[in-house]
RNA sequence: GCCCGAGUGGCGGAAUGGCAGACGCACCGCACUCAAAAUGCGGCGGGUAAAACCGUGUGGGUUCGAGUCCCACCUCGGGCACCA
């Protein structure tokens, strides 16, 4: 490991002794720290005017979740949002930039029966402590916003909101095949099985019908797809990729099929969704889901043990096993068969595993010549194999390879002759003629189950009632607050929730009837809590509703989001869907929540993420102990692009500490008065300071903090330089480039900059100097070099005014003995001048 | 398997199609010092005595000019994965 902490680094960065003695000569981060921090406290310096004085922004970093202290990840993400947020109040606008805690989840509970507490006593212990370490580390957050999602105040509105979304009918409750967690004791959603195994805990998923609780994301599929349009450009590609496969919009269509008579089973329609009508000829066989209720209806007396016995197989397969695309197909008959609406031909109909019960329909048409997996049935079973399209390929039927490209229909009636694309066309006209299908959108994306059936969460605001069924908590009940009863083993995961042993609790009166009736014990998925905080924060004390209206409109939506990539189809899908579930409520204008995204990298070390096993960890309270917050900030920064991962161990904190040092000392030697007239200082150096402001400007605007450090270092270098060997130190333009130094680390490093900023003899707080302004005849120099290339190769170098003119430079140019010599007297054969920087001569 | 993204010195990384390697780390040298640390100054892709020349994963292409644009490939990272 890398700048581990030693003795000898700490000699470097803190104070030596004998410089200690002679106090404010020496820079000593535990001593500014310890002078700022108390400071910043009274002044309050990041509460927003909120008085429509200045234009409002929005910055915002995920709030964290309260496990144990801050780590490394917490301190590079919320150094990349402080960036934003401090770089925005420079500009004068007015920032909103609150922080609070997610503060629901199954940590809490897992520790609270380990010690016989409740999980409240864990949560907010944790939460202050990491409150306390985000003050020490300067994060330049609005402390009076301050929310945790597990205060009844808080989700007493997550509760109403789940009313409202069950009053417009997107909240519901049904019995289906769920992912459930073994170990954890719960069911979860889609989104939250990672490779067939529990995201949080990593123990194979298995699956379970239970009677859960939905939110219908599914009827806002096409809208999330499609407002992903206003997010390009200011949200990661990637992410707006991930989101996009994940909703997987794909179009085709839904086909009826006719399941014939047998025995005593009646004739029954089935529909199917399929992306290629064109290949309606080509099905040999039909298959469902052995695990959907069509299944059990279709089957025949005398397949009925087969189908049992098969659906036996499938259910003691874990998830992983299940979804191995290695795995030979399996699959039992039904005894029925299925009639093809375009040709007549009669189809046996099987139970097979490899067709979902939750996608489409859960019955498919077999086209086993054009599917690879309806292929890879059919030579399993014997079943009969029939190219309609011709691609040019060999037959799938003998080479096992399904053809899927381009071609032309063959076999196929009267749609023989046509192309794939005029073949979906025109097989779509010719079943919606028929009645007996239709064209369709089908969508990859699940309802998000978001019942668990843990303790630690929001209580679902409903009751059950013998005589009156669901019944909504009425709003003036809300919220229904979890019982303070139950502690320690009585919170243990015994698969049904443990709000079911608190009876007082649990039986309530209808509210409807009057009659007795229970509440639901489960509790709402934690990331219910965090799909709408953001709104929150506009207004956090507001008892009126969620969220105050005027504040609504005032503020969203967030201007930047900072957060990992984690939660780029988790967190981010479920936010945008509530916002536009709470827009179409007519509660705000807004139909997105976050209009730019930035996804900071993550902290390694080694190369590796960071973990208890591999016992590569780094505490970010030693580094801070150590090498001081600024330093520890800076180096997150400087590191890398906000968006890469930083290698801890190929870092240097102690460097950082080493420039933090060398731009404080600047401040010590400036010989000037505060208010001297930069006009009348050194021209050369007041053009790098210029130049360096017009340049962070640009560079913050497009998110390139490790270049505006890099570019604050040349800006300390150019200074330094112009002290001691240039201007002097008591000239007006070192101290202009001395402030400017010390505004734009207070980007990076506010304790720094503060005491930098004292030095130079002003009253606190530098966060509030002001970004500084350009003068932009700064900005062009006498002279600039003019490059000569020969052939693409630079060959001399020409000192000329910035205005020459095309003509004038190439005449400079070809006059060069350098060029002269290489020309050797011949005419050159073209010569590209781009005045004033380079012209580029192609020799005969 | 499908879909993205990325490959630049010893290292982290700069570079609107126009001087590759800004800035920093590490390393080397010098000044200051009895000495060290700290600090300041200088050097630092390969190659050469110095030049020439060679250098942005590999091979092609477009262009006066390519790290940057296009095509193919290699490697690494990520996402999805029986989604009909």
């Amino acid at each position: 490991m890398h700048d581990v902490p030693t003795v000898k680094v700490k000699q470097h960065v803190s104070t030596q002794p004998s410089e200690a003695t002679q106090s404010g000569t020496a820079y000593d981060f535990r001593e500014i720290e310890a002078k700022w921090a108390p400071v910043w406290e009274e002044l309050g310096v990041f509460t927003p005017a909120d008085d429509g004085s200045r234009e409002r922004r929005y910055v915002l970093d995920m709030f964290p979740y309260p496990s144990g202290d801050l780590h490394m990840g917490h301190a590079e993400a919320f150094a990349m949002g402080d960036v934003v947020s401090r770089y925005w109040n420079q500009c004068g606008y007015d920032v909103l930039h609150p922080i609070g805690w997610d503060s629901f989840g199954l940590p809490a509970e897992n520790a609270a029966i380990k010690r016989d507490a409740h999980p409240a006593e864990w949560t907010y212990k944790n939460i202050d402590t990491q409150a306390a370490s985000f003050k020490r580390y300067a994060i330049s957050a609005d402390w009076s916003r301050r929310l945790h999602t597990s205060d009844p105040e808080y989700y007493r509105w997550t509760q109403w909101l789940f009313s409202r979304f069950y009053e417009k009918g997107l909240a519901y409750r049904k019995n289906h095949p769920v992912n459930w967690c073994p170990k954890d004791q719960t069911v979860l959603a889609n989104e939250q099985v990672v490779d067939g195994a529990c995201e949080r805990c990593g123990t194979p998923v298995t699956k379970k019908s239970l009677n859960q609780w939905y939110f219908k994301i599914t009827e806002y599929a096409d809208r999330l797809l499609d407002d992903m349009e206003q997010l390009k450009g200011h949200w990661p590609e990637r992410v707006l990729l991930m989101q996009k496969n994940w909703i997987g919009r794909s179009e085709g269509a839904h086909v009826d099929f006719v399941i014939a008579a047998e025995g005593d089973k009646p004739e029954a329609k089935t529909t199917v969704f399929t992306t290629r009508p064109d290949t309606l000829h080509g099905a040999t066989f039909f298959v469902v889901a052995a695990d959907a209720d069509l299944a059990g209806e279709l089957v025949t007396d005398a397949q009925r043990p087969a189908l049992e016995a098969y659906q036996e197989q499938v259910k003691a397969l874990s998830e992983i096993e299940r979804q191995s695309t290695e795995r030979e197909k399996t699959g039992v008959f039904t005894g029925r068969y299925a009639t093809n609406p375009l040709n007549g031909e009669k189809l046996p109909v099987w139970a097979a595993d490899y067709v979902l019960a939750d996608y489409g329909t859960g019955a498919i048409m077999a086209v086993p010549a054009h599917d690879q997996r309806d292929l890879d049935f059919a030579r399993t079973f014997d079943l009969p194999v029939r190219a309609v399209l011709d691609t040019g390929e060999e037959d799938p039927a003998a080479t096992g390879t399904a053809t899927t490209g381009e071609g032309t229909l063959i076999n196929s009636g009267e749609l023989d002759g046509l192309s794939k694309a005029d073949g979906i066309a025109r097989a779509i006209e010719i079943v919606e003629a028929a009645g007996t299908g239709e064209h369709t959108v089908n969508f990859r994306l699940r309802d998000w189950l978001l019942s668990r059936q843990r303790f630690w969460g929001t209580p679902i605001p409903i009751i059950h009632c013998a005589a009156c069924g669901e019944v909504p908590v009425p709003d003036e009940q809300l919220p229904v607050r979890l019982p303070d009863n139950l502690r320690g083993e009585q919170l243990s995961p015994k698969g049904t929730s443990p709000l079911a042993a608190a009876e007082e609790w649990v039986n309530v009166d209808c509210p409807r009837c009057g009659g007795a009736a229970q509440r639901d014990t489960d509790t709402m998925d934690t990331f219910v809590d965090s799909s709408w905080y953001f709104l929150r924060f506009v207004s956090p004390d507001y008892t009126e509703g969620p969220f105050d209206p005027q504040a609504v409109r005032d503020w969203m939506p967030v201007g930047q989001y900072v957060g990992g990539v984690e939660h780029a189809i988790l967190h981010l899908l479920y936010a945008r869907f509530f916002t536009k579930v709470i827009h179409d409520l007519g509660l705000i204008d807004a139909t997105e929540p976050f209009s730019a995204l930035l996804n900071q990298g993550q902290v390694l070390n080694g190369g590796r993420a960071m973990s208890k096993s591999l016992g590569n960890g780094v505490d970010l309270g030693e580094q801070l102990d150590v090498f001081g917050v600024d330093a520890v900030r800076l180096t997150m920064i400087f590191a890398s692009p906000p968006e890469d991962d930083v290698d801890w161990a190929d870092v240097s904190p102690s460097g950082s500490a080493k420039f933090l040092a060398r731009a404080w000392r600047l401040a010590g030697d400036v010989a000037s008065r505060p208010g001297a007239d930069p006009a009348a200082g050194d021209a050369q150096l007041r053009s790098v300071t210029h130049k360096t402001v017009a340049e962070a400007t640009e560079l913050l605007d497009s998110g390139k903090f490790n270049v505006v450090v890099a570019k604050s270092m040349e800006l300390v270098n150019a200074t330094r330089k112009a002290i001691d060997s240039g201007a002097g130190a008591a000239d007006p333009a070192v101290r202009e480039a001395v402030e400017t130094v010390a505004v734009m680390l207070s980007l990076f490093a506010p304790y720094t900059a503060e005491d930098m900023w004292a030095r130079l003899g002003h009253e606190p707080s530098v966060a509030k100097a002001g970004w500084p302004a350009v003068d932009p005849a700064l900005l062009v120099d006498d002279t600039v070099v003019a490059v000569v290339q020969v052939k693409g190769k630079v060959r001399d170098r020409l000192e000329v005014s910035p205005d020459i003119s095309e003509d004038e430079l190439r005449a400079t140019a070809l006059a060069s003995p350098a060029v002269q010599k290489l020309l050797d007297g011949a005419e050159p054969r073209k010569v590209i001048v781009r005045a004033p920087k380079l012209v580029n001569i192609v020799p005969a």
